[in-house]
DNA sequence: TTTTTCTTGTGCCCCCGTTCACAAGCGGTA
DNA sequence: TACCGCTTGTGAACGGGGGCACAAGAAAAA
């Protein structure tokens, strides 16, 4: 441990990209890599690549490069992903059960390890060979999972109560899909993901898109 | 039309948050409110409320607030949410049949009218109505239905090609859950939506709390 | 050894977004 | 009419992040 304390949250949220964009030179045979061919890959300056590894420690060498193998280590040990956090999913609607199945998840230390609904209907049902659990054993399943991540997948309305019950019961952090505001302590980091939001905030520059200049010009999001 | 040109990115992406806020406040009996009530929905500094609503124009009134139900037009406008935007789903896979399921879209203005894959397995199923057509009918799907949004829940591989026809279609935004970096021509709007990225996140931010301070305050988000 | 070539790390400037604080202005009250 | 309380709209200060451009330094070539 102990290393580059602080770093900006604009960068941490490019580090998983970076880190997708590594082990894809990785695994075309190529060892040593250039903030430019990372930069390309990744969809951003070079500069700011630079910058934001500059956080990280200092990698790289001058006139070479950085080591590919060494900065993805050095990246998952900034994310924390040398140790696992298991995950559970709460609500098994729609979205719920397909996040279930997803494989996005385990791929890189994220297993789901346990699925909690409220309706007696589906508690006892297996998904991928986890049963689903009831909301009310929550805390107890937490505990004995050492889970470290609650993904809540429920509507709106039982957001919070799932949240608190999810902070209450130990969990380290949240994902949060259901489109609403939710209260929580400081110490619990969440993210949140709204699908509707995300059209409607499409709908605007879509909406003014049509009214604006020609946009032969390309570039990569 | 004409109204307030340019509003910025950071505001735009609190307009929907505002909006659900309004709609509550709406049902909830209460015709009028202040920019307080509403940053304390929406989670936000009433400031900040103060500041982006007047991107929209001059609607509150002072010592008294915003009128509910005029503000909310004026949001649904400023989001081009008053002429419906008909959508494609690319890819039927665990998420995608998810948010085909999923009743989020359909609830302002986004209504999936198509759903697609390139499996001659899938191509002729029907889900919710709706049957999956092949990708390389892309381009007439869309033109038929006057397909505004193309969401894009491939694997990674894919979603280049599939992001190159959606565009080529003439589809003029897109939402993609693709965990891959799309370059796309600067007057297509994209939104990106990554689960194990935002996990990844999570696990800096959780990875350093356990090594901070006692965090009993609240917060909202 | 000296020079050339390449790439990192970072100082510096600029812009966007956040927040404070306050004048402007509306409605109710005496 | 004159006053008081409440809430908006915004000027101004501040901080974070993005990107340019260059010095520092490593390897290869001469």
């Amino acid at each position: 441990m102990a290393e580059a304390r602080e770093i900006p949250d604009a960068t941490v949220s490019r580090l998983p990209v970076y880190r997708r964009s590594l082990i894809q030179i990785i695994s075309s045979g190529q060892s040593n890599v250039s903030s430019a061919d990372l930069a390309d890959l990744a969809g951003v300056n070079a500069a700011k690549v630079r910058k934001d590894l500059s956080y990280l420690g200092t990698y790289g060498v001058r006139g070479v490069g950085y080591e590919a193998e060494l900065l993805l280590g050095q990246i998952d040990n900034a994310l924390g992903l040398e140790t696992e956090a298991p995950v559970v999913i709460v609500g098994m609607g729609n979205l719920g059960s397909a996040l279930a199945h997803y494989g996005g998840f385990q791929s890189k230390g994220f297993p789901i390890v346990a699925l909690v609904d409220s309706s007696a209907q589906k508690v006892g049902q297996k998904i991928d060979g986890i049963t689903i659990s009831h909301l009310d054993d929550l805390a107890e399943t937490v505990a004995r999972e050492s889970i470290a991540v609650g993904i809540i997948a429920t509507p709106a309305e039982a957001a919070q109560p799932v949240c608190d019950a999810l902070v209450e019961a130990g969990v380290r952090s949240i994902l949060t899909f259901a489109p609403t505001v939710l209260s929580i302590p400081d110490h619990v980091p969440v993210r949140k993901v709204d699908l509707a939001t995300e059209l409607q905030i499409l709908g605007y520059y879509q909406h003014r898109e049509i009214t604006e200049g020609d946009g032969s010009e390309n570039r990569t999001a």
